[in-house]
RNA sequence: GCGGAGGGCCGGAUGGCCGCUGGGGCGUAGGCCCGAGAGGAAAGUCCGGACUCCACAAGGCAACGGUGCCGGGUAACACCCGGGCGGGGCAACCCGACGGAAAGCGCCACAGAAAACAGACCGCCCCGCAUGUGUGGGGUAAGGGUGAAACGGUGGGGUAAGAGCCCACCGCGCCGCUGGCAACAGCGGCGGCACGGCAAGCCCCACCGGGAGCAAUGCCAAAUAGGGUCCCCGCGCGGGCCGGUCGGCGUCAGCCGAUACCGCCGCUAAGCGCGUCUUGGCCGAGAGGGACCGGGUUGGCAGCUUGAGCCGUGCCGCAAUGCACGGCCUAGAGGAAUGGUCAUCGAAGGGGGCAACCCCGGAACAGGAUCCGGCUUACAGGCCCUCCGCGCAU
RNA sequence: GCUGCUGUAGCUCAGAGGUAGAGCACUCCCUUGGUAAGGGAGAGGUCGAGAGUUCAAUUCUCUCCAGCAGCA
C-alpha cells in the first residue's frame, strides 16, 4: 500500500516543493519567535486534529509580511526527546503544506499532542494539517 | 565446558533527494560554493571549583553548616589511589557515615526483681525458732525466667553454698619493646573486670566554609507614564503663615474652622473619603519648555566557548596522578538547529521447520543551554582483557 | 537553566524515635410521621518509593519519584 505511493512522493516533493517556496509563491515562510505572537495566536481560532492542534490568526496589515508559523509542545507531551521529535515532524509538515495552502498575512501555531504527533504516519500527518487549514479558512 | 569476580569499549550502518543552525569564501544583490553540527549518562542538581556581582577587609572569635581510620593525589571535593581495621564469600573479590560513650547532659517503650548503679523476685547455703512445712537473721549471685541488651567467657580448683576467691586459655584495659611516616600490628609484663547501648540525640575534638548565582553581570537602542537635579519663562492653578469675610459653638470673655457646621452633589453594596469662599500681604516655588540622572518595560549585543581541553609517545611512581615532547581544534542555539523521506543491509525478540533455512519484526536509556572535576540514577543488546571455583582431558 | 517548599484516611490538616490521630465526608443504630440537626457505634492507612542508623523509623540520614512556587 505504501510502497507504490511512497516513490511518487519521493520524486514529486523534491521537484515541486523548492519552486513553490522560491518562485511560484512570493510569500515567505518565517518562524514565530516572540512570546507575544504566540499569545495573540492562542486567542484566535483553533482546530484540533488527531495528531495536532492548529491555531490561526489573520494579522493586522502593518504587523509583518508573509506567512508566519510557530511550534509548541508542552511538558504534557513527554520528555525532551519526544517534545523535540514532535516539533520536528510538525516543522516538516508545515514546510510541505503551508507554502501552497497557507494564506498570506496569517500566523499559524502548531501544537504537538502526546503520542500521536510522534507516531502518526507522515502522509496522515500532512492530511491532518490540510484538513485543519481548510476548516480554519472558512 | 559450567558457574562466577573485576576492568575497559561500542551502543544501529551506508547512500540518494529535500531541509535546519551557526562558521568561512565569492558576489552590488537575488544567491552560490566549502567544511562543521548531542551523550555515556548531555539527566538528577547531590557535592567541589572556575567566572561575575554584592558585603567585609591582614585576620581572629562567636553562631550556623559540613567533613570525619591513616597516608598520598588534586584547582578543589563528600571524589580517586594505596594501606589498616571490621564484616561477607570456598575463592577471585565485594561492602563499610570507620574520631570520641573512663568532659558532661539526655533516652533505653513493653516485659522483667533489677535498664546503668547498685541492688536481689524465684532460688541455693548456714544458723535460730516452730516442726513436715513455714518463719526470723545472715551469706551468695552458679542456676531460672524477661528482654534488643542483665555486671566478662570456657574448663579446673575451691567452698556450707558460692564468687577472679585462686589457676590456665580467650576477651578487655594499662605499661613497655619491636616494625611502620601513620592508621595499626606483633611480642612481653602487669591488672583482676572496673568501662552496657545510642553521638544518622544534644554534644566534645580536629579540619573546612562570607552570600548569591550566566534568568549572575556589563553595554546599546526605542517608545511610554511618572520621579529627582539644574536652567529658561513666570506669578494664571495649588501649599504654609498673617489678615479679611463668612460660618458654627458659647457661660458673650472668647474658642474653633473650611478636613469645622448646615445643606447639596459625585463615586460606593455600605461606611470611610473627596469636592463645593474670597481678596490683600509675606514666604515658598509648582505647571509649561529644555538638558541630565536613576528605575521599570521591550528588543538587541557581549558573557559564549582554547579549556584544570583531547590524542599519542616516553619518564618518575605499586597506583591515583605528575612531568616532558609531538600532534589536533572538536556544537554554540536563544519559543532554542542536529530533521523528514526513500532504498539497501541489519542485532535482540517472536513463529514455523529434524536441519540448512524461511516468515514477522525493527533498535536501549535518552538530547547540549556558561564551562569544567566528581557522585548518583536510567539503559535492549553486543565485544575485548584479566582473574577465581568446579568438572573433564593431558 | 537556577533556587526553594510539600507528599499522613475520600478531602483539609495535626503529630512525634515505641499507641497513627482531629474535623468534614461514608456506613449502621437511636431520635422523627419523614428529613435535617443531635446522640451512639463502626469502617477506612504499603504515613510517596527504596536503602541505611537504631532493639525499634511515619519521625533520624541518604538516594530516587511526583507535585507546587519563585528568579529575566
Amino acid at each position: 500500500m505504501t510502497p507504490p505511493e511512497a516513490p511518487e512522493d519521493g520524486t514529486n516533493q523534491p521537484g515541486e516543493t523548492p519552486p513553490a517556496a522560491s518562485v511560484c509563491a512570493p510569500v515567505s515562510l518565517t518562524v514565530l519567535q516572540k512570546r507575544a505572537d504566540f499569545l495573540k495566536a492562542a486567542r484566535a481560532r483553533r482546530q484540533g486534529t488527531a495528531s495536532m492542534m492548529v491555531q490561526a490568526r489573520r494579522r493586522a496589515p502593518d504587523e509583518a509580511e508573509g506567512i508566519r508559523v510557530g511550534f509548541t509542545c508542552s511538558k504534557k507531551v513527554g520528555n525532551a526527546v519526544s517534545r523535540n521529535r514532535a516539533k520536528r515532524r510538525l516543522r516538516e509538515a508545515a514546510r510541505a503544506v503551508l507554502p501552497q495552502q497557507g494564506r498570506d498575512g496569517w500566523d499559524y501555531v502548531l501544537i504537538g499532542r502526546k503520542a500521536e504527533t510522534a507516531e502518526r504516519p507522515f502522509p496522515l500527518l500532512l492530511k491532518d494539517l490540510e484538513g485543519a487549514l481548510r476548516k480554519l479558512h472558512r
